[in-house]
RNA sequence: GGAGAGGUGGGUGAGUGGCUGAAACCAACGGUUUGCUAAACCGUCGUAGUGGGAAACUGCUACCGAGGGUUCGAAUCCCUCCCUCUCCGCCA
């Protein structure tokens, strides 16, 4: 959520962000309402002063015997025009908000502005030794090995849930959880990440907090009778668990990491883009979440990126890293980095990582402060998050990658320890 | 699911209709004292909105879980909802 403040000092700005983003633009709606509002709590204000010292006056003069019942009839008029411009004044207000309530946050200067992912700019990659994007021998697809291996099974996912669902098998299964562990571990021990274990649903204040309500709800599981959510990402109620705290600025920077399932019901995106991993409505996905300083949360965008890319150097995964356009901006970011891993199978990128700063956009929503130690103020934090990474991608890429001319699978050395099989066959 | 208790400032906790934005204590911060630490003493110590001021600052308003109601006046009375805790039941 943006500050009202600087919307009416900055309309200009905010318009533009608005447009470079492709989100509607309500400012001037807004800045008409705020100034019927702001001159209706000025009319207000008079009359709940002047009914507040009377008031005082009548208990004096009770207590002095004295008649009052021409005073309190008057209040009493008082008080009517105080309701009825106090329902004018909800309502402006009420207005307000649900405008306020969609303002996307704005890119940041130095993104680059653009209509859509084609746009983005890719600013760097990286490629294991010896790797070259063309192959000799037949490179068979996740969903074949997976099928060979018997180590995934979309197919019984579907039945017994629907599609979109996919069910691992056997080592598939425990390679699957070796690498939430590595990746646990080493954001944990080498990247100095305190773990978390959150609930999967969350309610509708959480959502709206890290800024996924209102816009978001169609692509979301609900748990109506309990008007519960599942998450679409451990982003979600980890940022949330500090929603309308007040932290000291020693405190910062809180790095979180945890792993959870995660949920998207991908509404309306059907067909050639959602076959095996590539596009599922549950999927597991190791996250992390920053709580900043609002001067350091850049150079923190870089940092939580480089430990993303860390894990792919570490399993030795081409890899490289796209800055988004605004046009390709989520509502709530300011900023992001995308990683993609390479699938030799598809023969493209795909994205296993996004890595955000949304400066206090979401802050401001969930109500995330800290305390300054120089001089006492508050101010609210900013918090960052990125996929640390998404397995389901990651995994495409491992089984493509790691797969050798018989099409068995070779575990990536890393791993080894956690899975305690080297290869998959 | 049933029965009961309760939600007040960073914390504990007082406050049942008017002089309470809220006692007291603790914590925190500033100061005095001190070789250092501690203790003691003094002082400061909520958030937000809006108006005035270049600013330091200051006026007013709101806020005692949320929302409504009664009243000239509500933390205090009434209604609805939410949450927490205890006991019982059920269950992993």
């Amino acid at each position: 959520m943006l500050d009202i403040k600087f919307i009416r000092e900055n309309p200009e700005i905010v318009k533009k962000g608005i447009k470079n983003k492709n989100e509607k633009d309500t400012v001037d709606q807004i800045l008409s309402d705020d100034v019927w509002r702001r001159d209706l709590i000025v009319q207000i204000d008079k009359l709940r002063s002047e009914k507040n010292s009377v008031s005082q006056d009548i208990g004096i003069m009770i207590k002095d015997g004295k008649d009052v019942t021409e005073l309190k009839e008057r209040m009493k008029k008082v008080g009517d025009s105080i309701d009825s411009l106090n329902k004018e004044l909800k309502f402006v207000e009420n207005r307000i908000y649900d405008n306020l309530i969609w303002i996307p946050n704005l890119p940041h200067e130095s993104v680059p502005i653009g209509k859509s992912s084609e746009e983005n700019v890719e600013v760097r990659q990286w490629l294991p030794d010896g790797f070259t994007f063309e192959n000799e021998v037949k490179i068979l697809d996740h969903i074949e090995l997976g099928k060979k291996l018997k180590i995934l099974d979309f197919e019984r996912g579907a039945k017994i849930t629907g599609s979109g669902f996919p069910v691992y098998m056997g080592k598939g299964a425990q390679l699957e959880r070796a690498l939430i562990n590595y990746m646990l571990d080493y954001h944990i021990k080498d990247h100095g990440y305190t773990e978390v274990i959150p609930p999967l649903l969350v309610n509708r204040e959480s959502m709206f907090g890290t800024g996924q309500l209102p816009k978001l709800e169609e692509d979301m599981y609900l748990a109506e009778k309990d008007d519960l959510f599942t998450i679409p990402t451990a982003e979600v109620p980890i940022t949330n668990l500090h929603r309308n705290e007040i932290l000291e600025e020693n405190q910062l920077p809180i790095n979180y990491v945890g792993y959870t399932a995660c949920f998207r019901r991908e509404a309306g995106s059907y067909g050639k883009e959602s076959k095996g991993f590539l596009r599922v409505h549950q999927f597991n996905k190791v996250e992390m979440v920053k709580l900043v300083k609002p001067e350091t949360s850049y150079e923190e965008l870089e940092s939580i990126t480089n430990d993303a890319e860390d894990i792919l150097k570490a399993l030795n995964i081409p890899y490289r890293i796209l800055m988004l356009c605004s046009g390709d901006l989520s509502f709530a970011a300011a900023k992001c980095y995308d990683i993609e891993t390479w699938s030799p199978a598809e023969n493209k990128w795909l994205e296993a990582s996004s890595c955000s700063n949304f400066e206090n956009f979401q802050a401001r929503r969930a109500n995330i402060r800290y305390r300054k130690t120089e001089n006492k103020k508050l101010d609210f934090v900013h918090t960052l998050n990125g996929s640390g990474l998404a397995t389901s991608r990651v995994m495409v890429s491992i089984l493509e990658n790691y797969q050798t001319p018989e099409g068995k699978i070779i575990v990536p050395e890393v791993l080894q320890k956690y899975t305690g099989f080297k290869i998959i066959d």
